[in-house]
DNA sequence: TGTACATCAGTGAACGCGCGTTCACTGATGTAC
DNA sequence: TGTACATCAGTGAACGCGCGTTCACTGATGTAC
């Protein structure tokens, strides 16, 4: 984090320490995205204004307004991955690691609705030159195939295979994430309610309504 | 429908068929939508190249850009809650009549994601002056709980309220209408699994993993 | 210790583009007399 | 039956704007001699 937020004069980075612009601009494009809700407001001359520079300036960091926006994303599914981490550190119980590990997503989307939306919503292959590197996104979600393998061996009743529970939940996180701002004037359950029916789910018996 | 892929010179409409045009545009900028998987492709300029007219010709039928994206919505609205309906015709038992819901809704989103995108992922307050008209999502919405109550009024073991249930579906078919087309490399259950699985959960008891 | 010079961290002006929107208009077609 | 006229369904040129990007530049700062 850089203090970017006055849009008055400033300083210019001392010798050797060119670099520190690059996050300064990145962190001035996600406050942009955050803020108006819209990946295409995070101009070139908006983030420029911004943190207070000159448009050309952020050619000397980014070839172009798309690395940009790679670099959002790039940053965004690194703090996803931080918080699921630094939420189960020192969580023991599967159960209920499995549900602060649900809870850590739904936070991190909710704090970061657009944020979000740009590293889920944007059309995206798997690893190739030139595309959004989610090798950060993939990491995430096999944390939660493995915390439903863990419920599982633990003994608890998991009764899908958790390759296939781990991708209900995970669609479920991102509908609910989604769709809740979208329609906030919807009567919502909470998150806690929400995640308790989704584990729930997952361990019934192959036989419906 | 109207015939307005002809990008060359096209006819003017009949004397007193002037709201026609207003269809062509609406075809026109769906085309757009549907094709580019943007709603900032869709420019009154590109509208107007797309059907063959000038671009200040549209001002006749809409008062402005906004008003067009508008249309599109409601009319995305419309034709889902006719996609719905017309699959449910004729589908007596309850728990069928759920799934081909369900069905419908994931196969509207399959063929139209960006379609379903501007409906969904849109902000949107309840009804207000200058807002997206959304009755017809509401009313999509109610047929979902509708369907759910039947069920448990036919004797299928539905342990969930009909209303909660209904926002757990609907947050589900979201999420993989909306991940799916994201990361179309990932390995998917297919439709009818997804379902199943779905209003399997709706019978479970209320303890998890 | 003084000074020339290279480098670094930027800047300011300008380019061409596509956009939404406004404006004054045009030419075919139906209608009143 | 003929003709003046109103109306309809559009058109073409132009506006001002913000954008991404290029280009030649500037002025402070560290370094070599």
């Amino acid at each position: 984090m850089v203090n970017a937020e006055a849009p008055e004069a400033r300083m210019r980075n001392p010798r050797g320490s060119g670099a520190q612009l690059r996050a300064e601009i990145i962190h001035g494009a996600g406050l942009i995205l955050d803020e108006t809700g819209s990946a295409d407001a995070v101009t070139l001359r908006a983030i420029a204004r911004r943190i207070a520079i000159a448009a050309p300036s952020i050619y000397a960091h980014f070839p172009n307004r798309e690395a940009i926006l790679t670099a959002l994303v790039e940053d965004g599914f690194r703090d996803l991955s931080n918080a699921i981490h630094s939420a189960r550190s020192g969580v023991d119980d599967p159960v209920e690691r499995l549900r602060v590990t649900c809870r850590a997503y739904l936070t991190f989307a909710e704090r970061r609705p657009q944020r979000y939306r740009l590293m889920f919503a944007t059309r995206h292959h798997g690893p190739e030159p030139g595309g959004y590197d989610t090798a950060a996104g993939a990491e995430a979600f096999h944390v939660l195939v493995g915390a439903i393998s863990d419920c599982a061996a633990a003994g608890s009743p998991v009764s899908v295979d958790p390759f296939f529970g781990a991708t209900t939940v995970w669609i479920a996180l991102h509908g609910y994430a989604t769709l809740r701002p979208a329609r906030p004037d919807f009567p919502w359950p909470d998150d806690q309610r929400l995640i308790d029916h989704l584990l729930t789910a997952l361990s019934c018996p192959a036989d419906g309504p």
